[in-house]
DNA sequence: CTGACTACATTGTATCACAAAGTAGCCCCC
DNA sequence: GGGGGCTACTTTGTGATACAATGTAGTCAG
């Protein structure tokens, strides 16, 4: 299990990386990141951020029917969205790299 | 720059890295960080977190005398610290796993 | 017509990074 | 000897966000 902590912040470009593979709604998402390992993300997690991401204009909704069930609400990536993705993935990388880093020096020191 | 939400969880398990390195103090463990590439951590961050880790039991303070400048707080990792950076680290790279696969199918759609 | 599954929305809560402000010791330099 | 600068810790308040809980509503199987 990954800690509610750690996926703050990390949740948001997942989730704009899973739309810009192709147009998704909000519990189709959900279920492809689970598949991903992210482990089961909550509904009242993930229709509030899509919600922010909407106001913010980095993704656009467009209601389909669905065969079974309600209508889906499907988000595209935007220009905007585009680019927050990227900002995303070089940040994320930049942590990474740091951590690793980090770790590395910390393991070092236990085999002298 | 990192945004902070990102380094959300993250930097409670940095800092208990650093402190299994050698014992250190706040300030200390702040320049740290910087060194390894998490940017300048506020003050007003460091000293809570160190405060919460102590109330968990991961660390033991010890206060020294400095030669320039005030006493300073020496944290040392406790074996409650110790279990708490393993636990960081497997959850750490559980992430990073799922975000790679995901960013990994992400790009490939971009050249079929 | 009851239950199960899909699908979206809203409200409230806990956690955490950070800004801001305060306190205090030591040093250098004019 | 007093002001400026650096070290060092503490406290208070704020904003962002993952999640639990609850509600609504559609389809379909039995």
């Amino acid at each position: 299990m990954i800690p509610s902590q750690l996926l703050k912040g990390t949740l948001e470009g997942c989730v704009l990386a899973v739309i810009r593979q192709a147009p998704a709604y909000g519990y189709e998402i959900a279920q492809k990141l689970a598949a991903y390992g992210f482990g089961q993300i909550a509904e009242g997690t993930i229709y509030p951020l899509l919600l922010r991401l909407e106001r913010s204009g980095a993704v656009r909704p467009e209601l389909r029917p669905s065969a079974l069930g309600p209508s889906r609400k499907y988000y595209a990536l935007t220009e905007g969205g585009e680019r927050a993705l990227e900002e995303f993935i070089a940040s994320y990388s930049e942590l990474g790299r740091a951590v690793d880093r980090l770790l590395a020096d910390t393991k070092k020191e236990e085999q002298p």
